[in-house]
Parts: C-alpha cells; sequence; structure tokens
DNA sequence: AGTAGTGTATTAGATCTCTATTACACTATA
DNA sequence: TATAGTGTAATAGAGATCTAATACACTACT
C-alpha cells in the first residue's frame, strides 16, 4: 500500500479500515486480519498499525478482544451512518478547497464530471 | 487561518497561495505580501511561509527578488495551466478515496451534488 | 501443562515539522 | 550615508510520527 507522505501513516490506515467496512469487504461482526499480519500486508509498524484501530475502537467501530482479534462492530446504528459520515468529509474538504478558489457549486460539479468523463477515454 | 492538524503547515500554504492566485486575488506581475507580514497574518514563523514559498519559487510560479519582494509570475503558459491542475490533484485524490469504497463515477457525482444540495438549504 | 496466536504496553532512537532567534544581503529612499 | 523594508540562511530545541525491540496478558487447542 502507498501511503501519501503528507498525512499521517496510521490516519490513513484508519481510512483504510473505514473504507474496507462501507466497501463490504469487512462485514459486520467479521474478524479483520491480526495486527501482525496486517503490519506485514501494508508493510508498517505494528505500532502503527495499533494506533490507527485503537481510535477505531475508541470510535466503537471496532471491538477488541484480547486473544481473539479485532472484530467489525454490530452496532447497526453506527454502520448505517458510516458511509455516510465518510462521504460528507470527503465532500466538506474538497468543497473548501475549491471555494477558496472562488469555484461556484456549479462549476464544482461540472468541473468533476468533466475529470471523471477524461477519465474514463483513457 | 485555521490548519489541518494532519497535513504540514507549509503545505497548506503552499495550497493558499495557489488558491489566491486561482481566485485572482494575487495577479500576474504583482508583489505578493512580504514574509513577516504573511507570518504575522497566518500566525505562523517566518520559516514555515519561506518553505511554502521556495517550493513555489522552484515551481517558478513566484519570483523572489531580493530586497524588493516576491512576485507571480507573469509566465503565461504556468499561470494557464494553474487552475487545471490544482483541480486535476484535488479531484483525483477525492476518486481514489471514492473508489477504495466500491462508489461507482456516476454515484459520485450524484452524492457531490446531494451534499451541495444539503450545504444550500442551511 | 504447554504452545501458538492474538491484543496491549513500554522504551529508545530516527526523522520531520515547526518555532525562536540571530545574522546577513540587497533595495529604496530620506 | 543612514535607515527601513525586504529576502535568505543557519542554529538549537520542542513536539509528533514512525520504527524497532521486548515483554506481558489472554484465548484456544493439543
Amino acid at each position: 500500500m502507498q501511503f501519501d507522505a503528507k498525512v499521517p501513516i496510521y490516519y490513513q490506515i484508519k481510512q483504510y479500515i473505514y473504507h474496507e467496512i462501507i466497501s463490504g469487504h469487512f462485514k459486520a461482526g467479521q474478524k479483520i486480519p491480526p495486527l501482525r499480519q496486517l503490519a506485514v500486508t501494508l508493510t508498517v509498524n505494528v505500532n502503527t498499525i495499533q494506533r490507527a484501530l485503537s481510535e477505531l475502537i475508541t470510535a466503537k467501530v471496532l471491538v477488541s478482544q484480547r486473544g481473539k482479534g479485532n472484530f467489525v462492530t454490530t452496532d447497526d446504528v453506527i454502520l448505517g451512518h458510516l458511509k455516510q459520515q465518510v462521504l460528507t468529509a470527503e465532500f466538506s474538504e474538497l468543497y473548501d478547497h475549491l471555494a477558496a478558489m472562488n469555484i461556484a457549486p456549479a462549476e464544482m460539479v461540472t468541473a468533476f464530471q468533466s475529470y471523471l468523463d477524461q477519465r474514463k477515454e483513457a
């Protein structure tokens, strides 16, 4: 996995877990890979994985069971809002950046659409 | 100015300058505020400002004149591509994050549109 | 009981970012 | 020529992140 050098790795791993849950790769109640395996897969130190996971445990997205593993929560309330929360965070950041360039909301959409169209061609 | 604690300040200042140029606040050939004034305005150390500006000078977006100040380039080729470059970088990052959640391009647009609609109401 | 697999915790050191401080170089102008 | 305004450079120290290494606690299974 390739990380953005400008953002803490532990934070990017946190997002990675979010993405795996939202995409359905990690399902409700399912055990996620062990710490040491994640560390190898993502070529990162165990402590860095642990830092990311501990934040997700605090957020009650993951449930930790000593000796057993880490599991995706079965709380439907939390899982139900997850995708919308992550999406809103993404769009909010984008909006702020584009608004700082004096770009109107309507232009934001058309410009994004243009980007996607161009991407599709290639 | 409020900074995102997860991204280096010097990098965010670099983006800030880009935004000021693209929005038209800083025009071609125009002198930008002195280092020490930017440091006060953005409540950041002079060295941090300097680091951001030095990258922009290397990118030939700014031209430095010792004793006089820093000026926006008059190079139309560079200025002409600036907005598209920054936009593409923003969209590319968004695309990667959303694609990691198994979100299709068409849904990206509608979800973004929904975000903007919701934002308009408030 | 023993062993492997798991999560948790602590320490030390490297690197990066940011601040604070000081000094220097050049320009413009009184 | 003096002075204020500017960019440039270098050093030292604080804090955050990441790595490496080690140890400990709990679970499952033989």
